[in-house]
DNA sequence: GGAAATCTACTCGGATACCGCGTGTCCGAGTTATGGTGG
DNA sequence: CCACCATAACTCGGACACGCGGTATCCGAGTAGATTTCC
């Protein structure tokens, strides 16, 4: 397992799909579009709207858009919010236990922080910077230049089917008994 | 757990204090000076001598010493030779799975890297290149500007007084029976 | 025809199981230096 | 006096147990929208 998690990672397949779609989707349809797992994928997206990432809907055509426009998602902002800013490396603190200490360490030994960590700390900084920087627009964007056209027409045939027979199937209650 | 490391975290500790050491130091007197688990040390040198980043002699006096300069290793040596440079990401190939391809994608949808794993590959070198900066001189030349005179006497009686009882004890069969 | 009941699909939240991996311990095999022992 | 042996401490390597957290599934509760039913 990876530090950045394959949470995250379907965190943002699943909103790449949002960037473009003028309707909600819902994590079912966004799941089984991707292939992954509906159960786990509805284990995410709540998180991404307590995240104000995505806003969602409730009910029969329920489901999530984004809450602001794709070019003011950072990655950072997902990874955030699926993960929880874990950091990147948690400090121990082996300093304070020097033998020669015997359990009280002087104030000189474990005041400011560590100088292991800090190099962490920068290498991590260094990384969440990066991850500031890319935009959900902008890898859409990047991403939809490799898209064949006849691609875009399936899909949208593909979300339309299923919108159909989602709806067509409200309220209809059972004419006959089970089976 | 975070991506990097405890055990990363116990090698550089360890590394520390080989760089102003001019005799071997073993496992088992790092680890106890640092006050943690001598037993989960010994598993962790064994990577970096086959890094080539310390030495080990064997028998009795035998230990690790730093197989090169200090200023000659990185942080990013250090976690390479422990962790096997595992992957901050891995990419779960997402982008083939698509409904629409029905388990054999087109060409255009699997070629090159993944937009999203490409991000990540950025974040992870831009993290990596940061570890590669620092080096065990500077961090050690770093801390022991902190140290007060008094310890590091304390430490040289410390050292001095274990290596003289180990060495006191060689080869002596025992005179009477057992207890 | 309009209001209420019904049904479906959705989100939300929690409970649960599985499994890989990091942490930590233990033990046996092989190696080296030291000091005692026997020729 | 010298060669040999026993001992202690070390590295090396593997086997093993434990626990945490990520992955994944399932189920019940509450909600919104569409249709049918009833007055």
């Amino acid at each position: 397992m990876a530090h950045l998690t394959t949470s995250v990672e379907y965190a943002l397949h699943g909103l790449l799909w949002l960037v473009d779609s003028d309707v909600a989707l819902s994590t079912r349809e966004i799941a089984e579009v991707q292939g992954i797992s509906p159960s786990f994928l509805a284990k995410i997206f709540p998180r991404l709207e307590k995240a104000g990432i995505v806003s969602a809907s409730e009910g029969v055509r329920g489901g999530y858009r984004l809450a602001r426009a794709a070019d003011q998602i950072s990655f950072l902002d997902v990874v955030n919010a699926v993960e929880g800013d874990k950091p990147l490396f948690d400090c121990q603190e082996v300093r304070g236990r020097c033998a020669l200490f015997g359990g009280n360490p002087p104030p000189w030994a474990i005041s400011g922080t560590c100088a292991i960590h800090a190099v962490m700390i920068q290498a991590e900084k260094a990384m969440r910077d990066v991850l500031a920087t890319q935009t959900l627009a902008a890898v859409s964007q990047r991403f939809s230049r490799k898209i064949p056209a006849t691609y875009m027409a399936d899909l949208r045939e593909w979300f339309g089917d299923r919108h159909d027979r989602r709806t067509s199937r409200i309220g209809r209650p059972r004419r006959e008994g089970p089976s």
